[in-house]
DNA sequence: AGCACGCCGACT
DNA sequence: GTCGGCGTGCTC
C-alpha cells in the first residue's frame, strides 16, 4: 500500500487520513454518479464490507445513509474524500445478486442507482436528515428502561410532537445519532414519522357469550330456555348458540343469525333478557376467510396433464407461460408447483398484480400454507415490512407480493410465478425507476438460475409471442374447472337502440331485462363501466364552456359525496357554479357517466334492487374493499358496479350476468396497446360470469358492433385476437418487434418546453434518424402545472443500437440543459412504456 | 434530490 | 437602497 496520507473533515470534525481504505457508497437519490467515494478511518477499518448501511455526509449539511457497493484503496485524483461519519450494519443489508439486479434495472430503464435503491428498501433502512422521528403512543411514558442519552430523546418528544435528525443531534450534543435512533426504533420507543399515517387497526368480529349467571352455571340453562318460550325464534337461536359453542372458543353472531335464520332482532332480544352477551373480538383475516375455503381439492384431469406438461416444458425453458381461459384453476395449479418446490427446500416467489385487489388469492395460499408465506404488503407498516425482507434472506420459503417484492434479499430462489402476467400495472409508471415486475423477475429468475411461470387467460401480445418463437414455452388450459361451460355472448348495439328509442340513460333494453331477468332467477349481476374519460363533467348547454382544472389539461369531474368537481390528476376542488362562467348562462348540466351515475340510475330503473359499487372511491378505506366483496359474495347485494377492479382476480359463484356498459371507450383508446387492453379486460370481464354449475351471460353494449375484437372475445379466441394484432405490430413498428422509449419533457413555460423538446429531438435524430417520433402533445398536456411533450423512439432489437440509444438519451437530456434557461426542464425516460 | 450562490424586480 | 424571486451548478 502507498502512502496516500491526506487531511479532510467531517462536520466540524477535521481528521488527517491514516488509512488507505475508500468505499464507494450508492445514494438513495438521483444524481448522475452511481457511486460516491468516501474514506474509512481506522475505527471503521475493520467493519466496513459490502452491502452494509453507512452513514455519509453528502452535500453541506446532508446525512443519508448509503450501501456500501465497493471497496478499495485508490485515492481519487480530483478531490479529497469525505470520511464516512458510521457504520449502521454488523451484517449487509443488500447481496451480490440484489446489487446485480440494481445495476441491471439502472441500465435497463435509464435510470440512476439510487433511484432504484430508493424503491428497493424499506423505508426503515432508508434513513437520512430528512426523517422526523415521532414518539410511539403505544410504548407509554416509563422511560425508566432507557439510557440517559436515550431519555433526552424521549423526554424532548413529549415537549415537541416530532424532531428532526438535526434536532437530535442538538439534544445530545454528539454527531452520531444515527445507531440510537435505530435501537429506539427496534424496542418500539419511536416511530418514524410515515408510519404513523397508516396505524393498524385490527378487523374484530361481533360474538356472543352466555351473561354471567347462565355462562358457568350449565343447571340454570333450562330456566334461560323458559325466559325465551314465547319466541320460537329466540328458542331457535339460543339452540343454535348451544350446538356452535360445542365446536370453538368464539362464537359469532352472525353464525348464530345464519344457522337459526334469523335477523339481529333476535340476538338482540336476547341479549336484553340478559342471556346472551355480546362481545368484540379481534380476528385476523387470514384465519376467517381461511375456515370457509375447502382443504385441498383434487387436480382436474386437465391440471394434472397440465403439470406434466410444464414438468417438460421447465426441462428445457426457463420461463413458461401458462395460458388458462379465466375459471380453468391456475391457482390450483400454482399451489402444485409451490409445494413441490417447498418439499425440495427451494425459495418460491409470488408476483401478484394489484395487492389490495388480489386478497382472495392471497388469503386461498395462505390458508394452504400457512406461516410459510410471508406477504410483503403495501400496507405494512415499515417495521413489519424490514421484517418480511429480513425473512426472505432467512430463507422463508414463499414471498408473495406485489412487484416491488422483486426487491427481497432472496436466499434460495428457484421458482417466480407472476400471476396474471398481462396486468398493465406490473408496470411502475411515476417515479424512476420505471421498471416492468414481469420482465424484471424475468430478469431476476436468470441470476438465481430460478424459473419463472407466467400465468393468464389473456397472455400479453409479448409474452404470447415469445412462446412462439420458442423463447418460452407454454401449456394451455381451454376448459374452466368443475365443467362450467364459458359464458353466452351478447353484443347489444346502441346505434340501433338509440334508434328505436329504447335506450334508458345508459342502460339498452335487453340489458335492463337481463338484470331483471338474473336477479329474478336468484342470480347476481357485474356491471362493468370503464370509468377512462368518462366520468361526469359539468357543460354549459348554451356555449359548450366546461370546467377544467387550474393546473392540469383535464376537465374537472364531479363528485357526489364531496358535492364539488375535481381533479384526478392533482386533486384540486371546486364548488360547481350556479352560472356558466364563460356565457353566464344557468344552463349548466352533468354529462358523461361513472360509475356513480351508473349506481344512480340504475336506482331509478330498478329501485327494487340491492345495489353497490366497487371502484377507487368506495375502496379508499382499509377495510372497503374487503366489506365490498363480502357482501357480494354473502348475496347481500344484487348488482355490483365495477370499474377495472371487477375484472382482478375476484372470484364470484353466483354471478349469472355481467354487463358492459360501454365498449367502445376501451377499444378506440388512441395508443397502440388499446386493443390488447380490451381484448384482456372484455374476456376477463366475461370471465366473471357463471363460475357455478349453470351457464352465464355476458352483455356488452356498444356502438361499434363490428369492431374485431368484439368477435375475438366471442369466441374466447386468444389466437385468432394474436394473429391479428401481431401483424400490426409488426407494421407499425411496435413491440415486440422494436423496443420503444417514451421520453417526456416538463416544464412550466409551453414556449421553453417546446424550444426544448426540439432541441432534444433534433440531437437525437442526429444519432437514430427517423427512429425518434414527435414531439407529440399528450392527451393530458398539463399537470400540476407542468406542460408535457412526449418523444417517442422505435428501436429495432439489436443490443448494441439500444445502448447506443440509451447513451444518446443521456447526451440529448445534457446538450438541453447546457442551453441557457433550459436547465429547469425536466427530462423523463420511460422504457418500454404501458 | 437539496442547498447555496448569484443575478434581476418590488418594497420600507 | 435591500429583500427575495428563481435559475444554475455541485455534491465524494
Amino acid at each position: 500500500m502507498s502512502d496516500s496520507i491526506f487531511e479532510g473533515s467531517v462536520g466540524e470534525e477535521h481528521f488527517i487520513a491514516k488509512t488507505n481504505t475508500f468505499v464507494e457508497v450508492i445514494l438513495p437519490i438521483a444524481t448522475p454518479k452511481p457511486t460516491y467515494t468516501y474514506y474509512v478511518d481506522e475505527q471503521h477499518l475493520d467493519q466496513v464490507q459490502f452491502g452494509i448501511r453507512v452513514e455519509v455526509q453528502f452535500g453541506k449539511n446532508k446525512l443519508y445513509s448509503g450501501i456500501v457497493a465497493g471497496i478499495h484503496d485508490k485515492l481519487p485524483k480530483s478531490h479529497t474524500p469525505k470520511a464516512i461519519v458510521n457504520v449502521m450494519d454488523d451484517e449487509p443489508i443488500i447481496n451480490q445478486t440484489q446489487f446485480r439486479l440494481w445495476q441491471w434495472m439502472a441500465s435497463y430503464y435509464a435510470c440512476t442507482l439510487g433511484e432504484v435503491m430508493n424503491a428497493a428498501l424499506p423505508a426503515n433502512l432508508k434513513l437520512s436528515s430528512e426523517t422526523r422521528i415521532l414518539l410511539n403512543p403505544d410504548y407509554g411514558d416509563d422511560f425508566s428502561d432507557l439510557n440517559d442519552r436515550e431519555y433526552l430523546i424521549a423526554e424532548a418528544l413529549t415537549l415537541q410532537a416530532e424532531l428532526k435528525i438535526e434536532d437530535v443531534r442538538k439534544i445530545i450534543g454528539q454527531y452520531t445519532v444515527y445507531p440510537l435512533i435505530k435501537k429506539l426504533l427496534e424496542e418500539g420507543v419511536l416511530y418514524l414519522k410515515e408510519e404513523m399515517l397508516e396505524k393498524y387497526k385490527p378487523k374484530t368480529v361481533k360474538c356472543v357469550r352466555l351473561a354471567v349467571p347462565y355462562r358457568n352455571q350449565e343447571e340454570l340453562l333450562d330456566e334461560a330456555f323458559s325466559k325465551l318460550s314465547r319466541s320460537n325464534r329466540q328458542v331457535e337461536a339460543l339452540m343454535a348458540f348451544i350446538q356452535e359453542a360445542r365446536k370453538e372458543g368464539d362464537v359469532s353472531k352472525v353464525k348464530i343469525q345464519e344457522i337459526a335464520g334469523v335477523d339481529s332482532s333476535v340476538t338482540r332480544a336476547i341479549e336484553q333478557k340478559g342471556i346472551f352477551e355480546f362481545y368484540d373480538k379481534e380476528v385476523s383475516r387470514i384465519s376467517k376467510y381461511g375456515k370457509d375455503l375447502d382443504a385441498i381439492t383434487s387436480l382436474s384431469d386437465q391440471q394434472i396433464s397440465a403439470l406434466t406438461e410444464l414438468r417438460t416444458q421447465f426441462e428445457e425453458k426457463n420461463v413458461v407461460l401458462l395460458h388458462g381461459v379465466t375459471g380453468s384453476g391456475k391457482t390450483r395449479v400454482y399451489i402444485e408447483v409451490i409445494q413441490a418446490a417447498l418439499a425440495r427446500g427451494e425459495q418460491v416467489l409470488y408476483l401478484l398484480p394489484e395487492i389490495a385487489l388480489t386478497t382472495q388469492i392471497i388469503m386461498r395460499l395462505q390458508k394452504m400454507f400457512g406461516d410459510k408465506i410471508a406477504v410483503y404488503h403495501s400496507k405494512l407498516n415499515s417495521n413489519e415490512r424490514v421484517e418480511v425482507y429480513k425473512s426472505a434472506s432467512a430463507g422463508a420459503p414463499i414471498l408473495i407480493g406485489p412487484r416491488s417484492t422483486l426487491f427481497l434479499p432472496f436466499k434460495n430462489l428457484k421458482w417466480v410465478i407472476v400471476d396474471e402476467e398481462h396486468d398493465g400495472s406490473y408496470k411502475q409508471h411515476d417515479p424512476n425507476p420505471r421498471y416492468h415486475g414481469r420482465d424484471t423477475a424475468i430478469y431476476l429468475a436468470h441470476l438465481h438460475g430460478a424459473k419463472v411461470l407466467l400465468g393468464t387467460a389473456t397472455p400479453a401480445v409479448e409474452t404470447f409471442h415469445h412462446t412462439k418463437t420458442g423463447k418460452y414455452g407454454i401449456v394451455t388450459m381451454k376448459e374452466r374447472f368443475g365443467g362450467s361451460v364459458l359464458p353466452k355472448l351478447e353484443i347489444i348495439d346502441l346505434k340501433d337502440q338509440t334508434k328505436k328509442q329504447q335506450m334508458q340513460s345508459h342502460f339498452s333494453l335487453p340489458m335492463i331485462e337481463g338484470i331483471k331477468a338474473t336477479v329474478a332467477a336468484g342470480k347476481q349481476v357485474i356491471l362493468f363501466q370503464n370509468r377512462r374519460g368518462y366520468s361526469p363533467t359539468l357543460r354549459c348547454e348554451s356555449c359548450g364552456w366546461s370546467s377544467e382544472c387550474v393546473h392540469c389539461d383535464v376537465t374537472l369531474t364531479y363528485h357526489k359525496h364531496t358535492n364539488k368537481l375535481q381533479c384526478h390528476y392533482c386533486g384540486y376542488a371546486k364548488d360547481i357554479p350556479k352560472e356558466c362562467p364563460a356565457c353566464g348562462s344557468a344552463k349548466l348540466h352533468m354529462q358523461g357517466f361513472g360509475t356513480e351515475k351508473v349506481e344512480d340510475d340504475l336506482k331509478v330503473y330498478l329501485p327494487e334492487l340491492r345495489v353497490s359499487r366497487l371502484d377507487l372511491d368506495t375502496v379508499r378505506g382499509k377495510n372497503a374493499l374487503l366489506n365490498i366483496i363480502q357482501d357480494f359474495e354473502e348475496r347481500k347485494v344484487d348488482v355490483l358496479i365495477g370499474t377495472q377492479m371487477v375484472t382482478k382476480g375476484l372470484d364470484f359463484e353466483n354471478v349469472g350476468l355481467v354487463g358492459v356498459l360501454n365498449s367502445d371507450m376501451t377499444l378506440s383508446y388512441p395508443d397502440f396497446r388499446a386493443s390488447e387492453r380490451g381484448f384482456q379486460l372484455l374476456t376477463q370481464v366475461s370471465g366473471r360470469s357463471g363460475r357455478g354449475k349453470e351457464r352465464g351471460t355476458v352483455m356488452v353494449q356498444a356502438y361499434d358492433t363490428n369492431h374485431p375484437v368484439l368477435q375475438e372475445i366471442g369466441t374466447a379466441d386468444y389466437g385468432s385476437f394474436f394473429a391479428r394484432e401481431i401483424q400490426e405490430r409488426q407494421a407499425f413498428k411496435y413491440p415486440p418487434y422494436h423496443r420503444l422509449i417514451k421520453v417526456t419533457l416538463k416544464h412550466k413555460k409551453p414556449s421553453v418546453l417546446n424550444t426544448a423538446a426540439k432541441i432534444y429531438a433534433h440531437f437525437l435524430r442526429n444519432k437514430l434518424g427517423d427512429r425518434v417520433i414527435g414531439p407529440a402533445i399528450p392527451s393530458v398536456s398539463r399537470i400540476r402545472g407542468y406542460y408535457l411533450l412526449d418523444i417517442m423512439i422505435k428501436l429495432e432489437l439489436n443490443a448494441k443500437l439500444i445502448s447506443f440509444a440509451k447513451k444518446q438519451l443521456h447526451a440529448a437530456a445534457q446538450d438541453v440543459h447546457s442551453e441557457r434557461g433550459f436547465s429547469t426542464v425536466r427530462i423523463n425516460v420511460d422504457v418500454d412504456p404501458n
